[in-house]
DNA sequence: GTCCATTCTTGAACATGTTCAAAAAGAGTG
DNA sequence: CACTCTTTTTGAACATGTTCAAGAATGGAC
């Protein structure tokens, strides 16, 4: 962990995300990265356990990318409808240079035994920072308080939702995603505010309890 | 396509889904199941193209199977909840065999370049299969109109997210799947049935026009 | 039966992620 | 410096999915 070989490690690291940039994902090469790095293939197995792991700083560093630009989209923005689109999209522009090995980043990262799947250990101090963006998106709108707990977990989740699709989304600048963006934000404002009404309530409070019972 | 041919591709399909279920999916290499099956390596890659190319049979058999398990499941049984618990029950009981190799499954099927990918071309007869599937859910159940013709779709969709989680779900005998249909089943047959109600009716009718703006 | 085109079979060769034992470099101790 | 222990580096070796060119088998046309 000293000066040599943190420094070491950052070079494989840079060299790695600017391979994946400009190659993608599957058409890097580990020993490609090493090459290019100046190291021998076993020194970057060494700083990285698999190529997986390459990919597991990528999405630290995307997520928080995402965090950053989306607090900088919803500054001035009021109302949980507007400043969900301004983060989404935000977080979706931040997305964009990735989107060629979107689907390479899925397989890796979606398995539930991979070091980058969302849900697992590895990844827990990005995934707290991206429910914390959504934190930063209730922050100032109202919200009722039975619901301001769980929200933005929720709001991950369906975020979550959005990335898979935008995988997906083989359409010029992913403008289906767009679409998506600009229509269920305003609905999700809705139903949040709804959720306050007699009838809908209930149903709410029950999804939250069931949500609950059957968390990891 | 001959007497000879098809049944070499059959044994090797059959010796290629044995050995996924015994070992699982990243045990069984290509080249144990030619061996298996009394093939060469270049002749099981005559007949499928690719290791998921198997994994797409598999599949579609279980599909097939899910969905004749969840008729014999529904039979006689009444209301939407219940029905869908019925299905999703019997849907998941003929996933169990898979669940050790689910990660690799969805690692293969979800990439969207992939053969695999549930929203692909080369999966539509299977996926048309499992549409299918909630169409026999809702069969004689009370659906408001304007939401039927999308309403098997859009279960079919929460159910890709339920086996998700499924894939997920390391409890014991998939207990935590358990608990998630017996509370969601309750909540989607309430959420449709509520959908009549003048202050959802709009909600949904957005929801609806949205989904349809945005499908592939 | 002979010939040709198509279908099928084969195993060697390739690319690439990963492992590993050995060696080199470094750091601390006397 | 000499010795030892740890950290780092290295490239060969391995496993496995995939490709491919060459050959064998098959089936029809004459």
């Amino acid at each position: 962990m000293d000066g040599k070989s943190a420094q070491t490690k950052a070079l494989v690291l840079d060299t790695a995300l600017g391979m994946f940039r400009t190659k993608g994902f599957a058409k890097t090469t580990m020993r490609a990265i090493a090459a290019q790095a100046g190291v021998s293939l076993g020194s970057a197995y060494y700083y990285f356990a698999s190529k997986d792991e390459l990919v597991l700083e990528l999405y630290r560093e995307s997520v928080a990318e995402q965090r950053a630009a989306a607090a900088v989209a919803m500054d001035g923005v009021n109302g949980l409808a507007d400043r969900l689109k301004a983060a989404l999209h935000a977080g979706v522009d931040a997305l964009t240079p990735y989107h060629d090995f979107g689907g390479a980043f899925i397989s890796s990262a979606l398995p539930p035994r991979s070091a980058l799947s969302p849900f697992g250990e590895a990844s827990r101090e990005a995934r707290e920072n991206a429910v914390g963006l959504f934190d930063d998106v209730i922050d100032g709108t109202k919200v009722p308080h039975f619901l301001r707990p769980q929200l933005p977990e929720l709001l991950w989740l369906a975020y979550m939702g959005v990335v898979l699709f935008w995988v997906y989304d083989t359409s010029a600048n992913q403008r289906r995603t767009r679409t998506l963006i600009d229509g269920a934000a305003p609905l999700v404002a809705k139903l949040v505010s709804f959720s306050r009404l007699p009838v809908v309530k209930p149903l709410v409070e029950e999804a939250l309890a069931l949500k609950a019972k059957v968390q990891l």
